[in-house]
DNA sequence: CGCATCCAGATTGCATACAATATCTGGGCG
DNA sequence: CGCCCAGATATTGTATGCAATCTGGATGCG
């Protein structure tokens, strides 16, 4: 057996929001495709059949189709002609390429943030990176990976830079896909707090090349953590 | 007007393959429109009706419908729901946006290509700097511009990593809507022929820095000419 | 004369019907 | 006993119909 269960897609329908206006079933069935993807309801190799996807979430075939192309484009899928979409595997070799890209893509975004230092950026970080010592004390990890997400969110944005931003988007999605998040690691939350904390100060700075080996640095941890935990704690 | 001739839509046909299999209209539909986009025949804020596209590649609405949501995610068109689709503008600050990326981008594949030094690539990539020369001899541009594409393709399929495969990928399609080729700018030809030639060498080298420094150091002229170009040259 | 409102047309969004194709199963043959 | 081929089945690919919604202009009112 390759397939989920089958109840994984009685599970589905809680992924759509509630009042989906028309012109945005197929927005609506995509994110919530994602999140389930993300959240590994759906497990890799897990058939994604237009017919049983459509019935879950009380639409046609049409925007659950349009939704799988989406997701087959950003790499969440994978389509065989004719005869299915699968979640796309991920293998440990494509988590290593997407921790040496995203390496590269944040030191990039924390330098183009560092250099326009945009008005409201520092102290947005900031707060962000307060409510997440208070989640450490909490050991609050979901909230913890939210607030990690709206952290990175706002660098980008900083950057200003429509490319790198999608770009940045969907590694995003690629990282969400990893089993269980690094910040449940002994220890790793603070460290976390404390490495933003660095690129930030070089942000205030407007130290471009600071910012940028902080950013990068704290990617590299973070791929070692993972590696770690991938490998068996 | 802000339109194209009504006769552009005349010229969609003739991009679409002869023999196209079921199973892969979408696909052909969408490669036909993008180099459509890419060539110019649809120009920016140009509207992609639905119901003409259909009409002009003899297709349904369906698969013009799928391509057109995949250019949108692409970058190279804008939906409004309920209301239309037209070729996405491009900006001067867009413009430079992406040579942002693609600096850090080329650099690291080139880096990634150096380290890994797969064989065959060092013997691939003289041998499309060779036809590069004779191409420049002639005089004839768009082969040169085929050719370029080739060799970053080459390039960045040496990296092998997926991730930053796909949005080169992007990047290249994103450059490709750029009016004309600087490689037409005189003198530019050799120029890239010798940026090429240092990155190469030191990939045969084995230098991952060497490697990353010469070929931003060719984005970042290649940025140059562009602007040089788009400014009146 | 300006502005809000309403109506008509155009266009997409979604649903459904039909056609084509790949996979799988079972039987026959070497 | 294994291999190959044919038919059945499951699944997607494409076409089309209808409904919802947005735009633009005409119209009536202040």
């Amino acid at each position: 057996m390759d397939g989920p269960d089958k109840s994984a897609y009685d599970a589905l329908p809680g992924y759509l929001p509630g009042g989906t206006s028309r012109g945005r079933t197929t927005e609506a069935v995509t994110d919530a495709l994602r999140e389930a993807i993300l959240d590994g309801v759906m497990p890799p190799n897990a058939w994604l059949r237009e017919d049983e996807l459509a019935h879950a979430f009380k639409v046609s075939r049409t925007p659950v189709r349009e939704a799988l192309r989406r997701l087959a484009d950003e790499g969440l899928a994978v389509k065989t002609t004719n005869h299915g979409t699968v979640v796309a595997p991920l293998s440990l070799e494509d988590i290593l390429a997407l921790y040496v890209v995203r390496e590269d893509l944040e030191g990039l975004a924390a330098r183009l943030a560092a250099v326009r230092c945009p008005p409201g950026l520092v102290d947005q970080l900031d707060e962000i990176g307060e409510r997440m010592k208070q989640a450490t004390k909490a050991a609050d990890v979901p909230q913890l990976a939210r607030l990690n997400l709206e952290w990175h969110r706002a660098l980008r944005e900083g950057a200003a830079n429509v490319y790198l931003g999608r770009f940045l988007g969907q590694v995003e999605h690629a990282v969400r896909r990893l089993p269980s998040s690094t910040l449940s690691h002994p220890g790793r939350a603070d460290e976390v707090v404390c490495e933003h904390g660095a690129v930030v100060r070089a942000i205030e700075a407007r130290d471009g090349d600071e910012a940028e080996r902080q950013a990068r640095a704290h990617m590299r941890r973070a791929r070692e953590i993972r590696v770690a935990v991938l490998l068996g704690t």
